[in-house]
DNA sequence: TCCTGTCGCTTAATCGTTCAATCAGGAGAC
DNA sequence: GTCTCCTGATTGAACGATTAAGCGACAGGA
């Protein structure tokens, strides 16, 4: 309602004087820099993102485009992104990449035709987002040689493969949900690299890879180490109904924390992100890229935490040893 | 880059009749215009939001106010509006109103000094959106008053109660997890009533109420209902710990149909939310509203699904009836 | 006294669209 | 031949901000 004109009116003076009074930006006197100040808020004046956004070609306003708005970690990295952004004055418009690439670079037009100042991608599994005429910041894993910042998966899994060695297992399983996402080649890359050479590892995927799980257990496997809590509460429910006891005959651990990992039974041992800072870190790329400050182009990294609970024991139970399937 | 100015000098012509003949609004000729759109779209012609936004004064953004992103059940509700509004060439901004209702209403404002078109709002527990000069579109719960659009909630816990009912279970306990928040009230009453009067119910809440559904099954009650995914969980915990088997000593539903519902063990019977068509109804209210028209003022209601799975079944263990504690 | 510099503010253009008002010109009615 | 109506296109003024350029006035130095 109340524009800069109105102001002006009332005060007497140009558009363009209260204009710099209330950015700070020309030549002012501080009396009247205040009186101004003064009446815009008696007016309760907004400015015109819309008139401020023609003019300076800036909408403030970044796209985030997710794989599936339904991974469980969405809700977190979108909630502080929208904060670390609000701080920044910026909005956060959503956009669904619905499962395939074609998608997801129908997302980045939709968003581009909104004049988004920058857009910020957690890139579908095995894609890399097309160059583009605003800034990017990509989400992914260290590996991804166009990440901006992300979790350190490959530590992560390291964390919690030194957890399950050092309390004494000797043959572990570990179990991926899809090779095709790097995030989850990176953990495993970790949990690799953490296991010292004496211990037996074997690796499996997906739905057959749950199935086989049992079958290792029974084969003498004390640990199995999934990517992801909803495997190992996948594995979990295949164990109970085999009576498989958890973590007396064997141990398991997840990746990610999520809400039911510390309430499940057994409490959940899992890797928790640091979402926050990923997030808050993302938006500081996002902004010195936006200001034309060309940051480090290597991607950041941030440290994962290991979140020990029940499911996680020393081997007291010692299977035959067998070969395993 | 391309402005509707550029293509009116290529062909000569005002820039009016070029906005005419892209929007389909003014009179041009049939060849005229589609010269016109020929040109637009050779130079990859996009329209500038902000100064359409300028001068209509609509933004074609959409904000959306979630209590806590972190609800699972934000992100499918998220994804479909994000989707449903792009059909209608609307944008949807993500606000977190983080907990409190002063929050909540500082998302609002942030929101509206943005120049959203409209609002979509899942309304922090107890609270209800103060009056606001864009439409308000409210997915909250049939009895909120100012409820828009929302799941059935009293529906779906009358079709579990049912099927708790049918297959024979007597002394149920229902457990809700916050007495605050109207959809659990709802839901908890859609149960109460389902039951016929020859069984025995007990409802409690929160962390007491968790406790107490031990003590309950100890004291012979067959079936536990709660209102949460995330609640029954809880409970099933507990229950392993007592040594008492779900189904076979207990029965027991969740609401919400989590991600994690399917495969624990047993797998849980709950009731789920429509929530694709929650979504687009609430798109199509929020549009009718925006254009001016006033929709029936009533809230709406979509019906809610009961998924059968492994936690119920007929009580085949009687505990000796005892005093429920 | 004249020149130069700074301060405080104004002028006016501009961003890309929309839209009410207007105008040119041909067709048809009388 | 004049008057009216209709069609197709034009004009020009907004919308609300930003911003480069300009312009008095006054101060200080030479």
């Amino acid at each position: 309602m109340a524009s800069i004109k109105k102001i002006a009116n009332d005060i007497g003076v140009s558009t363009a004087t209260v204009s710099n009074a209330l950015t700070g930006k020309g030549r002012v006197s501080e009396e009247m820099a205040s009186r101004i100040k003064e009446r815009a808020d008696e007016l309760g004046y907004r400015p015109s993102i819309a008139a401020r956004a023609l003019k300076t070609g800036q909408t403030g306003i970044l796209g985030l485009v997710m794989p599936d708005l339904t991974n469980p970690l969405f809700p977190r990295i979108a909630q502080t992104l929208a904060i670390e952004a609000d701080q920044r004055k910026m909005g956060v418009l959503i956009a669904d990449s619905r499962g395939d690439a074609a998608e997801q670079s129908r997302a980045f037009k939709r968003l581009l035709a909104r004049g988004v100042d920058g857009i910020l991608v957690v890139p579908q599994k095995g894609t890399s987002p097309e160059p583009m005429p605003v800034p990017v910041v990509v989400i992914n894993t260290a590996s991804d040689p166009l990440n901006s910042v992300s979790a350190d998966h490959a530590h992560g899994g390291s964390l919690v493969a030194r957890h399950v060695a050092d309390i004494g297992h000797r043959r572990v399983m570990i179990l991926g949900g899809d090779p095709v996402s790097e995030v989850q080649r990176d953990r495993i890359k970790g949990m690799v690299q953490a296991l010292r050479d004496d211990i037996e590892v074997n690796t499996s995927w997906g739905d057959e890879g749950v199935k086989k799980a049992v079958e290792c257990v029974q084969a003498g496997v004390t640990a199995i180490m999934t990517t992801s809590d909803l495997i190992a509460l996948r594995v979990r429910s295949n164990l109970i109904r085999k009576n498989i006891a958890v973590p007396d005959h064997v141990s398991l651990t997840g990746f990610d924390n999520m809400a039911f990992a510390p309430i499940m039974h057994p409490s959940l041992t899992t890797v928790a992100q640091n979402v926050g800072e990923i997030a808050s870190r993302a938006i500081a790329i996002m902004d010195s890229k936006i200001s034309g400050a060309i940051p480090d182009d290597e991607g950041e990294t941030v440290p994962m935490r290991l979140v020990v609970r029940q499911s996680t024991s020393i081997p007291t139970h010692q299977a035959h040893r067998r070969r395993i399937p």
